[in-house]
DNA sequence: AGTTATTGGTTGCATGTGCAACGATAGGGG
DNA sequence: CCCCTATCGTTGCACATGCAACCAATAACT
């Protein structure tokens, strides 16, 4: 992975925390190299943020879904989500619909524009998984989303947080 | 991983992207997951932002390198580096030595105080890890960093901007 | 050498983000 | 039925971040 030679032997210190190596790093590296390429796609193409991006994929599967069912499932914060809703509510791209028992939530769901946008985008965010994980073979990739779910599975319960999802 | 009832069979739309199996979210939310609790450690205990705390560790890991250098390689932007590099410079965590052979960079390097602080972190980061990945076999933790490597190689060349690191 | 293009790094500005406080609603005892 | 607590969502505020413009130094080209 470059950046020079990448030697293990004890140059200074001693418990020493190996870039190449530390997990988080890796791991968030990784994340930021997806998500930049994934939201040139749907920001250029739609001046979408990634918050406002997560929204319109997640009612694009669920039909309705809470605020909060949102943000807990990505790891977001609810101003966050709320931000991003608000903005795309003004756009025309969603709706909410008060939930007639618990009149604290909103259920959300996109409007007919919001989904003819979901439709554009869908195929082409596929795609670019396709290609992205195009370096590895279909066994990778499943055993690599199974590594992914159990490692997120505990993270959450080390969680500190009561963002435990829904 | 619950969130309700993750049916796949046609509800709405054809091309659907389905969150529970979309790599660049999956990915995205581990990141994040890990990312927080990571950084509970450094924040809490010495005010380090995500980026310095990134400078710390390079640093102590490899005595020197450049803003430029760390930026590439952790996939941020050089305006953030440069902030961070401010910031632990006028707390006395790390110098900066100009080269010689080219004055427009400067070397980074930990004083002793930034060294004593990367030397109490670097254990607890690495113990954190330990603890994280604890839900993986040895041999699945080596196979996940090597997925990790072959995607983060694969999308580093996909990427459009220069970010192509050192 | 002289002009032009690149590159490392900084900074102003607009925008995004987390946090804490808040309003409104709901749930549980007494 | 009332009070106390918990929860969904919004908002003001401070701070972080990305971008573009910029400076200084270097490289490239003629």
């Amino acid at each position: 992975m470059a950046w020079q030679t990448a030697e293990k032997k004890q140059e200074v210190s001693d418990p020493r925390v190996i870039l190449e190596d530390f997990l988080p790093y890796r791991l968030n590296v990784l994340a930021s190299l997806t998500s930049n390429a994934l939201a040139q796609i749907y920001a250029e193409r739609f001046g979408l943020s990634i918050p406002a991006w997560r929204v319109v994929v997640t009612l694009g599967q669920y039909e309705y879904r809470t605020a909060r069912d949102i943000a807990a499932h990505g790891v977001m914060h609810k101003s966050t989500i709320s931000r991003a809703v608000a903005s795309l509510e003004q756009r025309g791209l969603i709706a909410r619909r008060p939930n007639k028992d618990d009149r604290r939530e909103a259920l959300l769901e996109l409007t007919p524009e919001g989904r003819e946008i979901y439709e554009a985008l869908a195929p082409e965010a596929l795609a670019f998984e396709e290609r992205f994980v195009s370096v590895l073979t279909e066994e990778e990739q499943r055993l690599l989303v199974s590594l992914i779910d159990r490692l997120s599975g505990h993270a959450r319960q080390l969680a500190p947080e009561g963002e435990v999802e829904e």
